[in-house]
DNA sequence: GATGAATGAGCTTTCATTCAT
DNA sequence: GATGAATGAAAGCTCATTCAT
């Protein structure tokens, strides 16, 4: 003779593992996991310690909860499933432009991978394997299928797709989470421009004028 | 009155910090560090936790000394100074050799700067304008004088630079540190050259044959 | 929800907060607040050391919290609000019993106050203004009531109303404190009966006779 | 075949343990004795730590050491000595301005001595046997003489003359060791003066006019 | 489901003391 | 005689986790 639904229990639940997480998150962005009590983290999401280890069994399987979360995955597969017909030019500077968007909505939980993936070297094997390999996969067959097989005799399209992500993340991290931004901030438009200018010509490649030639 | 010389003294206690800072880096690497215990520390670098706080006031000043360790500036600034007169081809190539070699001797250190900085903002600041930022602003000055003001008014020359380190190291990052090699190894040789190729098409940009403009 | 009820709970706090005070205070007045460890003031409180910080927040806390315990304040101002109209003579006797009859039952927070405070002068600031000097005041201005104005010209009610303070706790502190009374003890009838003596004449003052006079 | 002469050597040596005395009683006025560490009193004292150790076998026997630098002795005696036959009141006038100016001289060492007496029993003892009961003996054989076997049936000569330095020990506590002096600031005359008056009279006693009994 | 008192292990740091040089 | 590097014991304090209510 439940008083609730099943199913408005669930919510309720499902309510309060949100609340403890976000408050987890908030915390670890600010002074990183070691450095975080669990009371403090109970107080934050409103709740008592002992509250807090009725939804987790402890802190260690928190952070795992936390990791989970995040994926750039779903993102990245639609928009290349949508545009998958358009130019090359238009597909990466609307991936570099969303990715960007996406890196600023969860900054948090960025910086809090940065520090603690490597800790936890578990789960980041997890975490790498189920958030950035698809997507690293899935673009470089994009890639392949857009440069064509010649060129692919000359670069690597793991390595490429992979660089493409790794200017924007590595932008990202040094001017948003060390504060590089503060010491020289660079117009977002100036970034995406540049990032997605370097690496279309990149991939593209060699097809230069032979006056460009001359000058090297 | 010592029985030793001055001169003798203090390489016995250079010595000694020496071995305490490489004992706290391995262990940091390993565990983070606040999970690393003082004590933990001074076992590994052979004495006991009395004894390394002679050497060094308090962790959190052990820390910093390990930071104020890493630089990758000398290498690069005598690299690009050696090869002005180089074609950028060459320059980037070596460069990105150097700088992946010298990630891989500081495995350790990098690991922990990528934790640890975040955690630290004020060490951060210190860190980003004194290592990241000269090297930066230097390697932009040669991009500007190899490609031309014609281009730089298509891209940002700091931000291509940045973006030339950012992918050397975030490839490092991923494949070293998170261990992404163990999932997918990647021969050194396709990273470094597929990045080099990325960089340079791509700083260079424009020079298209009429062909693969109509391809996009 | 609270299985009891609100004041039960608080009643139940005051009562560990209550033996936590009387453990410190045993402890240190037989070694001193710094030669007495946490553990050892919470296994006397039967808990451990972690629960004692539960109730205050330093070993700091807790030596202001014993010290804000102590005053003679209330039973000098009863005595003297309901002896007023006696003779100085009585209420003089009756003070320095009452004086007395109290400091040994508090012999402990005596031993206590008189090493803790100088090392704690802010402490020591807030103990005198609160504790002491309204007493004095209170004391001085009966003085002068009672000896009429006159004799007032020739004394400081102050420090007269003091100096019988300090007989007393003087005599109790080389007695009961530092162990005088194994080396040479003294009645207690005789203590209280001279102190009491030698105030009342002193402050009296001057009315000898000629054959005393010619003693001198 | 020693360098100097043994006496020589004797007067260094002592030199030597002198200022290290005086700098343990400079720093344990201010913080007290166990929250100052060895090595800040051999630095004030201008030698290293294992130097200190050369001269004091341990931190607990220079305790001692300047505990047994102390005492009032000489002084009262001396007076009372060279004061024998001047009028009661002319003597206890001296004496009381004299212990004053004493204990003005030592405020360091009284300060010291009134925390650390009870913490070290043993030491506490030998010093009341030392420095005080012969004291206080002396000065209540010289009231017996000048007050008469009358008035000794009424008051006890030991306790009148402790209470003398009571009064005197009490007030320089308070007033200048506690900090009174910044909240109520009492002239030195007037302390000297109501004291010796108030015990003056106190000790003489009873041979009142009958007007002043009148007035009670 | 919620609480918060209790714990014990572990942390960083200090310090009196020793001893080879 | 003087030094200062070394130590180990102990201090104050924090915190993840448990559990009776």
């Amino acid at each position: 003779m439940p008083r609730v639904a099943a199913s408005e229990r669930e919510e309720f639940i499902e309510g309060r593992r949100a609340a403890i997480l976000e408050a987890a998150l908030g915390l670890w962005s600010k002074a990183g996991f070691d450095a975080t009590s669990v009371s403090a983290i109970a107080e934050a999401a409103g709740m008592t310690k002992g509250t807090l280890y009725l939804y987790f069994p402890s802190k260690r399987a928190l952070l795992e909860a936390v990791i989970a979360r995040f994926s750039l995955r779903p993102d990245v597969e639609s928009l290349v499933e949508r545009f998958r017909d358009q130019p090359l030019e238009e597909v990466v500077r609307i991936l570099v432009e969303a990715t960007w968007e996406r890196l600023t909505e969860r900054k948090e939980l960025v910086g809090v991978l940065l520090r603690e993936l490597p800790n936890h070297l578990d789960q980041s094997q997890i975490f790498l394997e189920q958030a950035l390999l698809p997507t690293n996969r899935l673009f470089a067959s994009f890639l392949e299928e857009k440069l064509g097989p010649e060129r692919m005799r000359e670069i690597h399209s793991i390595v490429a797709g992979r660089s493409l992500f790794a200017m924007v993340l590595m932008f990202f991290v040094s001017q948003e989470i060390l504060g590089g931004a503060r010491l020289l901030p660079v117009d977002r438009k100036d970034i995406v421009g540049t990032i997605s200018e370097v690496f279309l010509h990149g991939v593209r490649g060699q097809t230069e004028s032979p006056a460009a030639k001359g000058a090297r």
